[in-house]
DNA sequence: CTCTATGCAAATCTTTTGCACGAAC
DNA sequence: GTTCGTGCAAAAGATTTGCATAGAG
């Protein structure tokens, strides 16, 4: 049903795939903690940048670069270099604790896993909506049928005009 | 129905919103003197950068890089550089002609806004499946019902996992 | 002739990587 | 004491911008 295209290969990275390991997590302050375990039990350390960058990401949970997310670790431990923000939210996202995503231009965001949403992003005005999970399940279940194709609904941006600049 | 956030502003870009001026062009070759006309009406110049790169849109119409798009335009015109690329890429999609989707990592891709699809991209084994627009219609009526928000199907990509690495 | 588009170079922005040292276990 | 994580510097990749000139109208 409907034309399908296979292309190339490698237009994304080779991260290995993990659909949702903390969306089980409750919501407190020590989910900190239980990704600390996570962390733990892969073979990780535990360390203060670690620490705080897990601690910024649950306090404020919307979606944040990886500069934002500097700035707040930088509010507790002013060392903590770009890199090993980078490196942890990549480690963080191969234990599905955390997520990215690229809404239109700009660099990536950064949002925790469990908090299940798409995103709506206004063309004209640039803002972000949120939209939960379920309002997927529909095409969710299409795709599958028709594509074979399981989508990740935490892991998207759909552009196009918001209400108020309809 | 359901929860709903608004979040910073500018996290896209401020390209100016053309939903699809060029969605109704036919889909031969002087489809590009269409494009052209379209320049031209909006006080732009024909050059032979702009004819090139529009030949190539036209005759590979799947997702390319802008360098992939530069390598072709090379072909006939080896001196036409990136920068000039960019920039009509960025003029063709103001003028709705083209439009660029951010498929996981790597640089953006462009196409044509006239083949209208979505894209679904496998986060195992990286491969891009194309889904047309009407695949969507769904979602399109409830999201524009629950949150005004009209979403624009020509721009997004949906991670999740295909048929065969499932 | 006027004004736009181009080439070139350089800058910018985001993200990645190599290496030596310091910290966790 | 090993092994892993971090800071630093530097590189890499993608895209943007300033400026002088060539080219379109």
């Amino acid at each position: 049903m409907g034309t399908l295209f296979r292309t190339r290969p490698p237009l994304v990275g080779q991260r290995p795939y993990t659909p949702s390991v903390a969306s089980s997590l409750p919501a407190t302050e020590d989910d900190v903690e239980a990704a600390l375990s996570l962390l733990r039990a892969a073979g990780g350390r535990v360390t203060t940048a670690r620490r705080a960058l897990l601690e910024v990401l649950y306090e404020a949970s919307d979606h944040r670069t990886a500069e934002e997310l500097a700035a707040d670790v930088h509010e507790r431990l002013p060392d903590v270099h770009m890199s090993t923000i980078y490196r942890n939210l990549e480690e963080l996202e191969r234990l599905g604790v955390v997520a990215h995503a690229h809404l239109g231009h700009g660099p990536a965001t950064y949002h925790l896993a469990s908090s299940a949403h798409g995103h709506l992003v206004c063309a004209r005005c640039g803002w972000t909506t949120e939209v939960p999970d379920r309002a997927f399940a529909g095409l969710s279940r299409d795709l599958k049928r028709t594509f074979g194709f399981t989508i990740d609904p935490r892991h998207f941006a759909l552009l196009g005009v918001c209400e108020g600049c309809g």
